[in-house]
Parts: structure tokens; sequence; C-alpha cells
DNA sequence: TTTTATTTTTAGTTTTGTCTAAATTTAATT
DNA sequence: AATTAAATTTAGACAAAACTAAAAATAAAA
């Protein structure tokens, strides 16, 4: 599987969380930066190596290879992440795009070795799961802050959005995965919360709440 | 820079060793398992970027801008080589395979933070020196123990062939970097040793010997 | 249900890195 | 010094992965 390959078959999986019955031509080409057609192109392909099943006009899924496949790529990016963040020292909003070149190393043995190194964690520096050395991803139960009930205490275990920017208004915050958060109060006529971070109270709106999971 | 570029200035630079005054187009070759015509195509490529310096039928070197790069790719193998056995547990004769895939990863952070988790090693897992962030490389003063004198003591600091072959053979033997290493006695007809290795006695063939670096 | 708009695919090119086969240059030998 | 051998380069072609522009299919709107 060429680096082209494999970025099309992560990009499919992703978007195949939202959209089961088949992903578009044109959210491939969005994601990847690139052009339907060379999508179509690539599609044929992928089909040819039953990675994807593919038809004309009707959008592709994964198969049970290419789902396989896409974990696989999925474990190699977070167990990196964690290992960028828990023993290079990098900022979780540094790591992504590091990530993305780490995680097309080949070596199975070399990922395996990995997780044991890094104590097999269930989640990366963001929150999201790690699917172990056979595919399997343990779902990580979480709300988003905007949905909680008030004057509940919860901890933070991942973001929805990992945009640089919102990592940076986290940092800027102090909140960190592990932080605990209480919902103080929150405004009918934009949602807008007070809370309290780690002890620190806190005005935040809608849109970070929104992004923001806890458990 | 591609992987592929990153390849060819990597293998001058190993050839540029021996023969520093102009590196040969087969001999690239040889190294990358590719053809002439395909190298003298790259070589063209990379004298358009100031890599390395060539006219035709004359052999290539590196320039001083290639010359750094080169170093730095070095660097990222060998760094990658230390990582992967001390901290993940590969044995030497396993690593450098992943370390030609790893050594292309593009961030200049990550290897100097990498470089700062490993402890600033001297040298990787075969004895090799690293060279350091600005391309300085400490040489090793280091002699084969084919050519020490008789009744002294040495530490084996590095080996000449890292074949897998004689990795093996080395680790089948029990020697390793820092082992000590004393020669008994030299056979006059075809040079074999008898060595005392961690103190147990071992017989050795020259050939063996003459790739085996000591201190 | 037509017509229009959007999405997707096809057809034909481009770039990168490779190849083969032929031509050229350098090195070696007589 | 002329001839042969070896190494190197050129010319032309190919596969992968992308692109543009045009054609075809589907979805949306009148």
């Amino acid at each position: 599987m060429t680096i082209s390959e494999e970025n099309y078959i992560k990009v499919i999986y992703h978007l195949s969380l939202v959209s089961p019955k088949g992903v578009n031509t044109n959210a491939i080409a969005g994601m990847l930066d690139t052009k339907a057609s060379s999508v179509t192109d690539m599609m044929k392909k992928l089909s040819d190596k039953d990675l994807v099943s593919y038809q004309k006009y009707q959008g592709v899924t994964l198969t049970e290879k290419g789902l396989h496949s896409a974990k696989m790529i999925v474990r190699k990016h977070r167990l990196w992440e964690v290992f960028l963040v828990d023993k290079l020292g990098f900022s979780w909003d540094e790591v992504h795009e590091i990530a993305e070149e780490l995680e097309h190393i080949k070596s199975e043995q070399l990922i395996n070795k990995l997780d044991a190194f890094l104590g097999y964690p269930a989640a990366d520096p963001h929150g999201d799961p790690i699917p172990d050395a056979k595919g399997v991803i343990k779902k990580i139960e979480k709300q988003l802050l905007s949905e909680v009930e008030i004057n509940a205490s919860f901890h933070c275990v991942g973001v929805k959005d990992s945009s640089t920017d919102f990592l940076k208004y986290l940092d800027k915050q102090k909140i960190a995965l592990g932080s605990v958060v209480k919902v103080i109060d929150k405004e009918d006529f934009d949602d807008t919360l007070t809370v309290e971070i780690d002890g620190k109270r806190l005005t935040i709106s809608n849109k970070i709440a929104n992004n923001l999971y806890v458990q």
C-alpha cells in the first residue's frame, strides 16, 4: 500500500463514521485537498485491491479488508501522538502533522512495541480512542460539555474539533485532558456557560462547550 | 526534498567517505538497486538544486548544502536506531530497515527532541557516530580487532560491516557493544585469533576480526 | 415532468522516478 | 596509437498520481 492509498483509506474511514451509507467523491476530494477526478481514479484502484466497494456515482464504503487497514493507520497515528506528547514533550496542538508522516511507517512489530512502551494507552492526547492490535476500539463514553446538567462535576476527556486554534485556546486557559470541570451556570439567551476548571472560574461560549468532551 | 532525493544524497555521502574525489554513477546505482541511467537523471536534478556538483562522466561530489543534508539524514537514521534498541527493545540486527523509513520524517523539532529524550547519544547501536544538530561528527577513535597488538584489552565499540548475518553471529557469541576483548594469540598461518570476551575464550576468524572495531 | 444545477466520471496531459536500448565518452589493452 | 572494453549518458517509453476540460449521470427546482 502506498502512502497515497493509505491517505485515501484513512479519509474514507473518517467520513464513514459520519455517513456510513457511502462516502461521496467530493467529500474525499475536499479532505485530501485534491480534485474529484483524482478521487475517481483512486477509487478504481482501491476497488481492484478489494479495499473499498465502489459503484459509479454511488459513493464508496470500506470493505472488511479496507476497514482493517484504516484502523491500523489510525492506531499508528494515535500511538505516535501519545509518544510525541508523553515522551518527547510536544504540546497537543503540535503533534498532528508529524503523526501524519509517522503513521505511514510500515513495521507492525514497531507499532506493537511502541504500544507496549507507552503502556497500552486507551486514548490519544485529544481523547480519541486507540484501536488495539486486532483493530478493536473501546468506545469512550463521553458527553459534550454543552450538553451536561448544571452543578455536576466531570473530567475533560477529549475534543471534537482539534484545530490548532481551539487547542491553543485550551492551552491558554490551562484546560488539559484530566482537568476537572463543573458547570456553575448556563445563560438561557446564548448558552454561555460559567464553569469552574481545576478550581478556577471561567466564562465559556457555547461554541467552546460544544467542542469539549467530558466524562 | 523527496524521499528518493534523500536516498541518493545519503548514498553519495556514504560513498564519498571511501572515494572523496568523486562518486561514480555505477556505484550509486549498485547501492540503490537501480540503473545507471536513472542515476544520471537524478544527478541533473540534484545538481540543479545545488546539492551535488556534477559534470558528465566525471562523477559527483556533495556540495556544502548537500553534505549538510546528508548529515541530517544520517543523524536521523542513527538516532532512530538508538530509540529502537534502547527504548523499544529491538536487537541491533533488526533496526536498519525501520530506520530507513524513519529517517525521512521531516520535522527538525522532532529529531532534536528525540535526541534530548535519548540523552544525546554519541553513537548508534552499531557504534557509528551521530552527527549533532549542526552536523558536527565527533570522530570515535577505534581500531579493527584484526589490527591490535596481542595481550592488550579493549572494548567493542562498533562494527564495520553491519549485515544481518554478521550481527546475528555477534549476538550468538554474546558479543555486544561494550564487551571487553583481549587478544590471547594470533595464528600466523591464517590470522585466526584466540580471544577472551567478557572472560569467555573464543576462536575468531580473520574475517570476523576485520569487521569488529575496538577501543 | 421538464429543465436546470450539481456531482461524478471520462479522456487526454503532466510530473516524478524509473526503465530499455542505443549512442557516446572514457579507460584499458594490444 | 589504434582498437576493444567498460562506464556513462541520451532518447524514448512507462506507471503512478495528479491535473484540466468536456461529457454523462444524478439531484433539485420550476
